[in-house]
DNA sequence: GTCTATAACGGGATAGAC
DNA sequence: GTCTATCCCGTTATAGAC
């Protein structure tokens, strides 16, 4: 064992930072078991370093796997950010509409793998997880990596609902994130029990219908 | 591995002492310090009993605790029936609105204690327990404690949208659930962090509005 | 500063005596 | 049915090597 780290830290050695090589061992971990099934112990072993490493460059199991979220929010809100980009140059100098919002928002997290049904299922997990047992310093660490999007949207949102305060949009928001928290929670249930893809239109046009005519909602509550 | 149809056959009988001082303690205490918290050790050493009580009532801790929430899930829908009850009294013959069905539905939830900001916010951490580690046989368990008012529901729901298809209620009442499960794992944050006691009647106005257009959305999410 | 070795701790589960 | 005695595991803390 010891021969095998030594050999795979001076073969790389221009990046073998111990920190990096965690990261990376515990996010291909996360992603084929699941953040519930990985120990620390599982992935010091996989990544030949001493358990106490992680606690050392982490300080707790707990940020190691935010920082992993971390990155995941990053990857999906980079998408995002593109398709809002494309929406606003479809619309001209006009506001892209609530629907084409919605689908940057929601289009992104329907991604499906050939083996995993839906790929950031496990994000959603690791989120819950947060949400589950709430850590302020973890929330603050990961604020960053969603603000710039959640900002964005709500400008963009508040443009084409001009009908509807901002303090409404946001809160309305929230309940589109909630509903997509939900949907994603349960995406590889539905794949697997049911052994049936998902239907990634079919699942996009009931979102986007239901999330549109809630962000539309006039305040007493009747929408026709 | 082991047979559990031994645990049926318990139950029937004069319950054991133990075991329904379990639950109580389990109850009791989850309900003060929160699911996460509790462990099977604090329980014994407050119930009495000894560590491995536990595991031969109920096979296991998530079993244990599976038993304290369908408590709370029947507590919780016992009142959303009768608020359905008075809702369909009130109408008449008629079909009840969806606000009125989407009230029985939400209101129930956002119950408040002094000293607790929703009474179930516990109760929502230990579902998302589940969802987040699903359990088939808990899962089964469970189920019955919730069919009733989902048929309903689901019947009444239909009744007031005839125009929508009972699939698309039926998975629409499925947004409404996650909304309302996302609402009350953050009801104590929102209670706590911020320092001032929830307002119960501008929640429940912005969560019926958001839902009840939701729920009468045209397939192609245009609902104005 | 970086990392290892090891110990201590607390948790859930279980076999088997009674 | 109940209880003791473990077992195994994941996590955390510390001391010290490099």
């Amino acid at each position: 064992m010891s021969d095998n780290t030594k050999a795979a830290a001076s073969a790389t050695a221009a990046e073998s930072d111990t920190k990096s090589r965690i990261i990376g061992v515990a996010e291909r971990m996360i992603a084929t078991k699941g953040a519930e099934q990985v120990s620390i112990r599982d992935i010091t072993r996989e990544a030949g370093v001493n358990l106490a490493a992680i606690n050392y460059h982490f300080g707790s199991k707990e940020r190691l796997f935010a920082e992993a979220l971390a990155r995941s929010i990053t990857a999906i809100n980079t998408t995002r950010m593109a398709m809002l980009d494309k929406a606003e140059a479809k619309a001209g100098g006009r506001s892209p509409s609530v629907e084409a919002l919605l689908e940057a928002f929601i289009l992104p997290l329907l991604h499906t793998d050939e083996n995993e049904c839906n790929r950031y299922a496990h994000t959603a997990k690791m989120l819950s997880r947060f949400f589950l047992n709430p850590d302020e310093e973890i929330m603050h660490m990961l604020r960053p990596h969603f603000m710039p999007l959640k900002e964005r949207l709500l400008r963009l949102f508040s443009a084409a609902l001009p009908e509807v305060g901002k303090t409404d949009v946001e809160w309305r928001l929230g309940q589109v994130f909630a509903i997509m928290h939900h949907h994603m929670l349960f995406a590889d249930l539905r794949c697997k029990d049911l052994g049936k893809k998902l239907n990634v239109k079919k699942e996009l046009r009931r979102l986007v219908a239901f999330c549109s005519a809630g962000m539309r909602a006039t305040p007493d509550g009747e929408a026709h």
